[in-house]
DNA sequence: CCCGTGATGGGACTTAGTCCCATCACTATA
DNA sequence: TATAGTGATGGGACTAAGTCCCATCACGGG
C-alpha cells in the first residue's frame, strides 16, 4: 500500500472547489483546504504558489496555444493560425468530461474579486503566449498583437459558452464551439 | 497652520513609488512607506484597500472612457466613439507634466509580478466600461465588446509610446498619440 | 540490513490587512 | 467664551497568507 495518498494536488483543487462553493473563497482558510484533503498547509503551499493558484492549475493552455500556432500550415494567415490553435487547445485541454467542473470553477471565480483578478493575469499570458508564436511565423508585431488579442476574446468567449451549455446532448466539442466564436469575433470586427 | 499635512495620498503614492525603485516593491513594507510619508500603516489602509492600489490611485478612467464614448456624436461609428473616448482620457488624465511620473511607474510595475496582475485587472475595468458604454449607443453586444477590446489594446500601446518619448522637444500630446495607436490597431485587424 | 530519496508534517516567523477605540485640532453654535 | 461635534489620524490587538527550516518515515536499491 503507498505510503501517501495519491494525487495530492488534484485532492486540494477538488477540496479548495467545494469550500469556495460552500462558504465562498474570502471565508475560506488555506489550512480548511488542506485538512479536508487530508494534508497540511506546509503541503498545500509545496503545490500550489499561493491560495488563488489552486484553481487555475497546470499552465499548460499558455504552452499549448503557442504549439497550435506553430504547428499551422506556413501559408496559413494570422487568423487562420490562431483558430489552429483554438482546436489544439480544445483537443487537448477542454474534454467534455470537465464541462461541468468548468462551470463551477468558473462561478465561483466570478464571485470574488481576487480571483477574477488571477484570471485576468492568466488572460495576459495567453495573449502574450500566442503574439510570441505569432511573431516566430514572421508575422508583424502590432498584428500579431491584434490577431491574439482577438484569438483570447474568442477562447474567453467559447470557454462561457461551452461551459455553459447544460445540454447534455449538445455533443459540441470545444473545438466547433471556439472556430464559431472567432468567426463571430472575427465578423464583428470589420463592423468597428 | 494646518492640523495635518496636506495630501496625505499623494504623499504616500510618492512614497511607495521612491522606495518600490529603491528596494522593490516586494522588499518594501508597507509600514515604510507610511514612516516615509510622515503617517501610518492606519492610515495607509484607511486611503488605499491595498500595497498594490497605491500605484493605481483614482480610477477615474474607466469612468472617462465611458464619458467620451457617450459624448461622441450620434452618427460616430463604434472606432470613432472609442476615438472620442481616447481624446477625452488624454485631455482630462494625461497632463504632460505626468509624463516622467508615468515611466517611472510604468517600469515599477513592469518588475513585479502582484503590480502585473492588479494592472491586468484595472484594464479589465477599462474594457468592460467601453464595452457598456457601446452598447448604451446601440451598438450589438459582441461588436461593442470587439471595438472595446481594440480599444483598451490602442489605449495600452499609446501609454507605452507616450511615456516612453524621453524627448522633451516632443509636444505630442496624448490624445494625437493615442488616434495614432488606434488607427495602427485598425489597419493592423485588416490584415488578421 | 542499511542508506538515500522524496513527499509530508510541524512549528516559528514576517507581513498584509481588519477592527476598534483613543486623540486632538478645527468649527459651529449657543 | 464655553462646549459639543467632526474628521483625519495614531495605535494596538488580531487573523490569515506565505516563507523557512528541520524532522519524520516508508520505500527502493545496494
Amino acid at each position: 500500500m503507498a505510503r501517501w495518498q495519491p494525487n495530492a494536488p488534484e485532492r486540494l483543487a477538488v477540496a479548495a472547489l467545494e469550500l469556495f462553493e460552500e462558504r465562498g473563497y474570502e471565508n475560506t482558510t488555506v489550512i480548511e483546504i488542506a485538512e479536508r484533503a487530508g494534508l497540511t498547509k506546509s503541503t498545500f503551499f509545496r503545490h500550489f504558489q499561493d491560495k488563488r493558484e489552486v484553481l487555475f492549475g497546470g499552465d499548460t493552455m499558455a504552452g499549448l496555444l503557442a504549439e497550435g500556432i506553430a504547428a499551422a500550415p506556413a501559408t496559413a494567415k494570422p487568423f487562420e493560425a490562431v483558430a489552429h490553435a483554438l482546436d489544439t487547445v480544445g483537443r487537448e485541454a477542454f474534454h467534455p468530461a470537465r464541462r461541468a467542473l468548468s462551470a463551477r470553477r468558473r462561478a465561483v471565480i466570478a464571485a470574488n474579486p481576487e480571483l477574477r483578478e488571477r484570471e485576468a493575469l492568466k488572460g495576459l499570458g495567453l495573449t502574450a503566449s500566442m503574439t510570441d508564436a505569432l511573431e516566430r511565423r514572421g508575422v508583424p508585431e502590432l498584428t500579431s498583437c491584434v490577431a491574439a488579442e482577438l484569438g483570447a476574446l474568442a477562447l474567453k468567449i467559447a470557454y462561457e459558452r461551452w461551459s455553459d451549455a447544460t445540454d447534455a446532448t449538445d455533443g459540441d466539442d470545444f473545438g466547433d464551439v471556439a472556430r464559431r466564436a472567432l468567426r463571430d469575433v472575427r465578423a464583428s470586427s470589420t463592423l468597428c
